[in-house]
DNA sequence: TAAAAAATTTAACGCGCGATAAGTTTGACC
DNA sequence: GGTCAAACTTATCGCGCGTTAAATTTTTTA
């Protein structure tokens, strides 16, 4: 007797509505008398009864779904920003999807190719960077209103939201100069994702700025075993002897790799007199307040990068096709003290 | 020219077929002749054409969509099960959608609600446990063919697939009491999955039959920062000097607190001589090669579980509404010795 | 209380595809 | 070359809803 129910004129009946008005109803609710939302809802109620999303989708112009694409849902940066972003969706009224390309390209463009036939009202897209096909991303960009998050890729995309490199940089490199020395940059031989890129540029530029002369060790490795890299990379360095008293990683999973390989060495991190190294880095990885010692960091503000993504998205799909001119917003990085320097 | 397709029969129309042939081989290519496929598939290419997913799921009694459902996807742990089960769906035909609860019963429930009206083919899901609202649960599992991954509820479900906590816990005890003494266990106070429960039963258990006496902290902290918990947890107690020098955590996250501040401590972790403490852990948490020290643990059989959990409901999808007995299978722990014991 | 405005009803079409039945063509085989 | 099954075509219905237009009712406003 409750479950009888399958369709709308079903329902539009059971709550003595015509369908017309029940569609209605479902589009938005304020739409309708009180009086009769009221006896629609009683007998959504009463009967249990969903409306199929399919035939709504397949006859509305635009869907409520919305597609968040990351790189690599395993890496806890992306899996906080995906959260965010994907509650803050849910709060604005769409039905958001997650997609994990596993750091691999060819998946990031099968996810985008099965994504557009879902129809999205909109797509958050964290790209790959470099590995990514960026004419397919460019095709894809121009079909579905997109905003990039976290990495940028020149003119692709409604806009860009991410955080500002060169102050992450900028703060880590003054630090660990004015309360000790130069540092060293210890990065990925070919990182694989562009916000690296500018890092290092930063730090060049920063370093030169202060008249130090910039030095940077690249490791060899490939993929997003980030902490793996970053062990190996520092065992090898440190084979050769202790360069430089501080050291910059380019993020923090390279650091929690680099803490460790020290830790296996003997070799005591931190800013007391009697430790050998001094390191410092950029993301503020949730474990970087348990590594040995806890890692001093640049936090991204998670916060406000999710929700001014959304929100961008939600105007630009409001809005239609409004062209407006793209806008790039990176938000500064927030430095965090902790004992590794 | 290119992208004038817009359904079936034009598409139908520009590979010279009939539409009822298209649909055929959308459904199964092989089901149509050799050079009437290439036909269809040539006219694919040239207009890109791709089938409305809406119209398709409207009219299939079935969908070839699979839910997958984990407490919390920011816990390396779950992202991990979660990327591998997801692979393996898609690898089987079917169009994986990813959830997490993020360690909230009520966004479960509204989670597998949603996910009731996408008429998926099937759902993988790892509850919350405890905390899971166990009524809706049930239900759900009625109207969708459900497997339950790594958290078992009892009677619920097709089947259960995860791992064994009895052989984790007997293999760490073991390991710490033949190569030094009786390990306390170090756990949270209210665990918010049922596998601590067992792991917990297993100790005392184990500790029994070897004629030791069981000896547990739980410590206090709700949610899932279980670093910061097991942090704290490890301050508290040493606050109250070192109650045994082998320690067994209920979990890796709780252990990586713990390390974290027994360095802060200036404790020595590990099987040295000189080192004051013994700690070793359960998970293979993707981090555990990367503490200080690196953390002796008992790993999952991810691949194993992750495997058969998929082949389970794919089989169960594929058979229909056959009922057979419902099978729990707990795959045993394999112990990776490292430096923290 | 009458007129205007808002809400609702009735009727009907379309979306893109699944599915089926009956007739027609194709290709393999002896 | 004839036979027959497999493959294909034509025709047609239905899925559950969006959407629209015109007619009707209800509520608000003057």
């Amino acid at each position: 007797m409750t479950n009888t129910i399958k369709n709308m004129d079903e329902l539009a009946k059971a709550s003595g509505v015509s369908r017309p008005t029940v569609s209605k109803y479902f589009h938005d609710p304020d739409s309708v008398r009180a009086s009769t939302r009221e006896r629609i809802e009683a007998a959504i109620r009463a009967h249990d009864y969903r409306p199929n999303i399919y035939a709504i989708n397949q006859n509305r112009k635009l869907t409520k779904n919305v597609g968040i694409v990351v790189p690599h849902l395993a890496d806890p940066f992306f899996a906080e920003i995906a959260r965010a972003i994907e509650q803050l969706c849910i709060e604005a009224g769409f039905s958001p999807t997650m997609y994990s390309s596993y750091g691999d390209a060819q998946q990031e463009i099968e996810i985008l190719d099965s994504l557009r036939s879902l129809k999205p009202a909109g797509v958050l897209l964290a790209p790959l960077g470099h590995d990514s096909d960026l004419k397919r991303l460019e095709k894809f960009c121009k079909s579905v209103p997109t905003v990039l998050v976290d990495s940028n890729i020149q003119g692709l995309g409604e806009a860009f939201i991410g955080s500002d490199n060169a102050s992450f940089v900028n703060q880590t490199v003054e630090y660990l100069v004015r309360t000790g020395e130069p540092p060293l940059f210890f990065e990925m031989e070919t990182p694989s994702n562009p916000n690296a890129d500018h890092r290092r540029e930063t730090y060049i530029a920063k370093m030169d700025s202060m008249g130090f002369e910039p030095e940077i060790v690249g490791v060899p490795g490939k993929g997003w075993n980030f902490e793996e890299i970053g062990y190996r990379g520092a065992h090898d360095l440190l084979d050769k002897g202790i360069p430089k008293r501080s050291i910059l990683c380019s993020n923090d999973r390279l650091a929690i790799g680099f803490l460790s390989a020290a830790y296996e060495r003997g070799l005591t991190v931190g800013r007391q007199p009697g430790d050998t190294l001094r390191l410092a880095s950029n993301d503020d990885h949730p474990y970087a307040r348990f590594t040995c010692p806890s890692l001093t960091t640049a936090a991204h503000d998670y916060e406000a990068v999710s929700t001014h993504s959304v929100r961008t998205l939600v105007e630009r799909i409001e809005q239609g096709s409004a062209l407006r001119t793209r806008q790039e917003t990176r938000y500064p990085a927030r430095l965090v003290l902790r004992n590794s320097s």
